[in-house]
RNA sequence: GGCGGUGUAGCUCAGCUGGUUAGAGCACGGCACUCAUAAUGCCGGGGUCGGCGGUUCAAGUCCGCCCGCCGCUACCA
């Protein structure tokens, strides 16, 4: 039996309520790249993302349409994979919660709960604005000519429902005691401080049904109700491993190694769904990572803003590549960022066209044009050639490192500070120079830059999978040989390298 | 209101457990080079490290107070 490391990631499943914008992207993108540095680094690998399609909102998106609930949700899930899609998106499964499967996983939790005196039937009563699927707490109501408000501005009505409760309330001690056990279960470190203050100011149980609707997943043995949302959203990241049944190949997945999310839906992720896995009994998950929000030029994104991004519009404009890296260099994961235009051409012209594009198609071209497009011997690097490839040698680790902490932004400046160097170290060797007084040191100069171009080019793989590809291919390295691992084996003198041409297209701007 | 965070060059930010002239990228100025996508490299200007007070031989780096900004404060994804 091998002991194969695995790993499992997920996005939150997409509400199918909303068309895919910039922060469905971002998200995705950050769990692709992380998926992918995983498969390179060999790890068995499962990443999981989908649709949410439950909810009385999606039931009135549908019926406002003229159409059924099903085919609506078929419709609207469609777009989030077509994201997944131009995005280049590596996930192992799409999972969709009107799934068959899906539904006898969240009755199979149900029922465990229940078995296990989680669950118990109450009423519930408050201020309820359909609008908004949401109750109210009585000091938030505001009310204008006898109508009763709720702070989003939707009209809320008195409703009181019978309803299945969670014990939550049970659970504080335990999620505390949880947290303080993994500190690195809720990260960046200041949304972990938020969660357990949240927590430490008490918890009440939570209504986990519903009888004002029909579209979810009907509670086990009282057909009345409809799983709440959340208990039916989060099983997701259990059905996909083939729950109930943990007997499964896939069940060895979990329990998943990181959950990404937005900072919205962070306290579902971080009480809600450990609370309901300690209950049920089940292994919890080893981290949830609250990534932040984008504005737009310096603008708050909102609908009625009209500014709300679309990814494949930025792709067609930008190109895939450039959009993810520009995601993930511009802004520390986990805080806040503005997406703009200037910054964005910035990035892409000068760091992705200038630093690594254009010393990748000079260094090239010097092997094209001095050693008859063949790759030069490898000579044993003296103390200044050291300076460059240590750098390169020890950037998969540096990049890894971050990376396992989720902290994209830095593994990129760590490949900038190299390729910034490449540079430097060219223009100090002077290969061009060399060609008229000493050739041998010359071709060794150059065999030194395809190595640390290579370096590059590899651990850029997972952030760039389209471009980085055609580095290597420019860099004549076999498909089965794009790996960390593999840079420990060099190509061999002699071989062949077609002829290079540009990385990144610059983009110059237009009148608009 | 309560809890948490943050305020360092024009801009975006790094500065771990306190210790030589406070750093990077971008922007700006000068020089060099011409292999390369007019790309690159080198040098430089510029900061009372939010304010006041304290601890210490020594404080962006610790403590207190004040000012500014931000986040969270329950069942909308």
């Amino acid at each position: 039996m091998t002991t194969e490391r695995r790993f499992y990631l997920t996005t939150p499943i997409y509400y199918v309520n909303d068309k895919p914008h910039i922060g469905h992207a971002y998200t995705s993108l950050a769990a692709d790249v992380l998926a992918r540095w995983k498969r390179m680094e060999g790890l068995q690998v499962f990443f999981l993302t989908g649709t949410d399609e439950h909810g009385q909102k999606v039931e009135k998106a549908a019926e406002t349409r003229g159409m059924a609930p099903q085919d609506f949700t078929d419709t609207v899930s469609q777009a989030f994979r077509e994201l997944a899609d131009r995005m280049n998106f590596s996930n192992d499964a799409f999972i969709r919660t009107t799934e068959e499967r899906h539904k006898a996983a969240c009755a199979a939790l149900w029922k465990r709960l229940e078995e296990r005196g989680e669950i118990y039937l109450g009423h519930y009563e408050g201020w309820y604005a359909v609008r908004d699927e949401a109750f109210y707490g009585p000091d938030e109501i505001t009310e204008k000519n006898g109508q009763k408000f709720a702070p989003t501005g939707a009209p809320v009505e008195w409703v009181r429902e019978p309803s299945y409760f969670f014990r939550l309330s049970n659970w504080a001690e335990r999620l505390l005691a949880f947290y303080d056990e993994n500190p690195d279960f809720i990260a960046p470190a200041t949304r972990r401080n938020e969660v357990i203050s949240f927590v430490k100011s008490g918890l009440t149980d939570l209504s986990i049904s519903r009888t004002s609707f029909k579209w979810g997943v009907p509670v086990p043995g009282d057909e009345a109700h409809v799983m709440y949302v959340w208990l039916d959203a989060l099983t997701n990241y259990i059905t996909a491993l083939g729950y109930p049944d943990e007997a499964t190949e896939a069940w060895k997945f979990w329990p998943a190694d990181v959950h990404f999310v937005g900072k919205d839906i962070l306290r579902f992720h971080a009480i809600y769904w450990p609370a309901f896995l300690m209950a049920a009994g089940l292994p919890t998950p080893a981290r949830v990572f609250a990534h932040g929000w984008w504005t737009n030029e310096g603008q708050k994104i909102s609908k009625s803003l009209g500014n709300v991004i679309d990814p494949l519009a930025l792709i067609d404009e930008f190109g895939l590549d450039p959009v993810r890296f520009f995601l993930l260099r511009e802004v520390p994961f986990g805080n806040d960022g503005d997406f703009s235009r200037r910054a964005l051409m910035g990035r892409l012209n000068s760091e992705l066209a200038n630093d690594l594009g254009n010393l990748a198609q000079r260094s090239l071209s010097l092997i094209q044009k001095n050693c008859e497009g063949r790759l030069p011997g490898v000579v044993k690097p003296d103390a200044a050639d050291a300076e460059l490839l240590d750098a390169v040698a020890a950037l998969p680790a540096q990049v890894g490192e971050a990376l396992d902490r989720q902290a994209f932004h830095e593994a990129l400046e760590r490949v900038w500070v190299v390729t910034r160097l490449g540079n430097s170290w060219i223009d100090a060797q002077k290969p061009w120079s060399l060609k008229k007084t000493d050739l041998e040191r010359m071709a060794t100069v150059l065999r030194h830059l395809h190595t640390a171009l290579r370096g590059l080019a590899t651990v850029l793989l997972p952030f760039m999978p389209e471009t980085m590809g055609r580095m290597l291919d420019q860099l004549a390295v076999p498909e089965d040989a794009r790996t960390v691992p593999a840079l420990a084996t060099l190509l061999p003198d002699g071989t062949e390298l077609p002829p290079p041409s540009p990385l990144f297209q610059k983009i110059v701007d237009e009148p608009a």
